[in-house]
RNA sequence: CGGGGCGUAGCGUAGUGGCUAGCGCGCCUGCUUUGGGAGCAGGAGACCGAGAGUUCGAAUCUCUCCGCCCCGACCA
């Protein structure tokens, strides 16, 4: 039993400065959580339950998926993460340390490399696939920024799973297996959530989703359609084209546009000269970019932006990718900013890109690579060719499901969860084999699973609050009944630990405000503050033998005879 | 790393060159009070982020450093 007499706990009446959003806001009020640096949290008692209670839900429906439990260190050594690459790669997110004779470690950020050689050290033989093995693990990256409190931690927990299989079918099924495990855990968890198409970026693999939860506060975007529910991170969302009949267009018609660099100008200037009714998507933006050092050229139409980020996801393998500096177009005179159109690609040497909503035969106006000079219809398919389509415009609300071609709405989230299909990049640098019946050597292929076990106290607290303070669902609260108890005299105090004990001896949690010296208004409000989801109230109504019932989620309350008080608590804890 | 802002008691804050750094919450003592963050009286608690400088005099001005928050490029 949590009594409020005793707890190590101090609710604060004002929002620390340091904190904008809600969750962090009253995590921080209602004692849960306190900072010691920028992205690092302690846990006070109510914050540690709720915490652990988030932890139990992930560990029992990990358990009953089937998936075992093992606990590497935080502290690690640099070789394996030499062997993939990582120890690089990660570059300065990674918290590196050195011991007393200069060997390098690092602070785990994730366990790929620990987990496949645990499984290499053990494993070797077909026969002892699948195997699925997770952790609950404190986690450090050295963000860049450090964020919204505990959501965007650089010390954070996190439950990371591994599956190991011989071939892609077995990778499907232990997907599908972790895929069905999530559900249940974030249902558990009260959390609404989508799950969301991903890109597997920098992870490599074939199939990655999200799982997000909605909420203005998160960090990440997602479209999302209405009509028929799929989802995907801006990243991975597919261009739906519908197709059009186009008659020929005219042959190529170069144009004098004097001091048009600009869409906006351009459009001008043709609706002053060329007849009236042109816009900025009847004219094709030519954007260049340096690819891991290499010029490239985008084609967009002209109403649309690039997403840099979108378009690097899309680019498979490209490391680096930026927009053109003025110092590029000044080694490439033949470019001229502003002026540049896809007809001379090849002549340039330019790789050619195209977003598909440039569609093959869809002409366009475009630069005449001379400057103060367009051209139009100039046609895709006729006028010029592209090496490859790729996605690369910023998503907009109202763009087209490509699954049923209604317009999808453009929603933010916290990232809960993601899922890999990893496939062979860890086990192949880290020579992860087992013999296959046959006897032959055969590489494993891995899923990566991970939850963000601290994030989820966060997004709870988010999804859930309200005006007054923290409200959290029956399961992760840190007492699943609040029992206030006010008054001078002993007796009120007496029947609530009455009632404490009955409640806790059926099997639930209680916390009780036992406190002799808080007024009854200050015990309300930090019932309302601390969030756990029934409230019971001993005081006034008790010389009518009745006791106030409370649900905090609602507002709801009601007395109830003291006799049955029990009785309908636990009615509303099923 | 670029842009913006902030650092004064446990928390929230006032104080733009002048005397003993002020207020609210919280904390301690006493009395009163007990259904919506109680009242009165008394009290403790601050090397004003650190260092250097300017000045007769610095929380206040200057420089450097450190820390923190918010907005953008990365991720559970």
């Amino acid at each position: 039993m949590l009594r409020m007499s005793t707890l190590f706990l101090r609710t604060l009446r004002d929002d620390p400065s340091d904190a904008e959003v809600a969750s962090h806001r009253l995590l921080v009020r209602a004692g849960y959580i306190r900072r010691i640096a920028a992205g690092i949290y302690s846990w006070l008692p109510l914050g540690y339950i709720t915490y652990r209670n988030i932890e139990r839900v992930i560990r029992e429906e990990m358990d009953a998926a089937g998936f075992q439990e093992v606990h590497f260190p935080s502290m690690l050594p640099r070789e394996p993460y030499e062997k993939t690459n990582r120890w690089e790669e990660y570059g300065p997110d990674l918290f590196r340390l050195q011991d007393r004779k200069g060997g390098d470690y690092l602070l785990g950020p994730t366990h790929e490399e620990m987990f496949t050689l645990m499984v290499k050290g053990e494993y070797s033989s077909y026969k002892d696939l699948p195997l699925h093995i997770y952790q609950i693990q404190t986690k450090f990256r050295d963000e860049p920024r450090p964020r919204s409190g505990i959501i965007r931690g650089r010390e954070f927990v996190m439950k990371d799973s591994y599956s190991f299989d011989l071939d892609d079918a077995g990778l499907d099924a232990s997907y599908e297996k972790h895929r069905q495990a999530y559900i249940k855990t974030f249902d558990r968890l009260g959390l609404k959530y989508n799950i969301v198409a991903a890109m597997s970026g920098a992870m490599g693999g074939s199939r990655s989703e999200e799982f997000l939860a909605p909420c203005p506060t998160g960090e990440d975007t997602y479209v999302l359609c209405e009509k028929c529910g799929y989802a995907a991170n801006v990243e991975a969302m597919i261009t739906k084209v519908l197709s059009k009949e186009i008659a020929t267009p005219p042959a190529v018609e170069v144009m004098d546009t004097p001091n048009t660099p600009t869409i906006d100008s351009l459009v001008e200037v043709m609706n002053k000269n060329y007849g009236g009714g042109f816009s900025a998507g009847d004219t094709l933006k030519n954007i260049l970019l340096m690819a891991d050092g290499v010029a490239i050229s985008v084609l967009v139409p002209g109403n649309r932006e690039v997403d840099v980020k979108r378009l690097q996801a899309n680019l498979s393998g490209v490391k680096e990718l930026r927009l053109f500096e003025e110092a590029d177009f000044a080694t490439r005179k033949e470019l001229v900013k502003g002026y540049v159109g896809p007809q001379d690609a090849q002549k340039f040497g330019l790789k050619l890109y195209a977003d598909p909503r440039i569609a093959v035969g869809t002409h366009w106006i475009t630069g005449a690579n001379q400057l103060n000079k367009h051209a139009r219809y100039v046609t895709h398919g006729r006028d010029f060719q592209v090496d490859a389509f790729v996605e690369a415009v910023e998503i907009e609300a109202g763009d087209l499901c490509p699954k049923c071609e209604s317009p999808v709405i453009i929603d933010r989230a916290i990232e809960i969860g993601h899922i890999f299909a990893l496939g062979r990049k860890y086990a192949e640098n880290l020579d992860l084999t087992v013999l296959d019946h046959e006897g032959k050597s055969r590489v494993v292929t891995m899923g990566s699973y991970g939850i963000g076990v601290s994030r989820a106290v966060a997004a709870i607290a988010e999804q859930t609050h309200d005006e007054i303070g923290l409200s959290w669902p029956i399961e992760i609260a840190p007492a699943q009944v609040h029992i206030v108890a006010t008054g001078k005299d002993d007796q009120p105090f007496n029947v609530a630990e009455d009632l404490a004990k009955k409640i806790e001896a059926s099997g639930r949690t209680v916390m009780l405000d036992d406190r002799r010296d808080a007024s009854p208004g200050v015990k309300f409000k930090d019932a309302e503050l601390i969030g756990n989801p029934i409230i019971l109230i001993v005081g006034k109504a008790l010389i009518d033998g009745k006791v106030e019932l409370r649900i905090r989620k609602s507002g709801e309350k009601r007395e109830v005879a003291l006799e049955s008080a029990v009785t309908e608590v636990l009615a509303l804890l099923v």
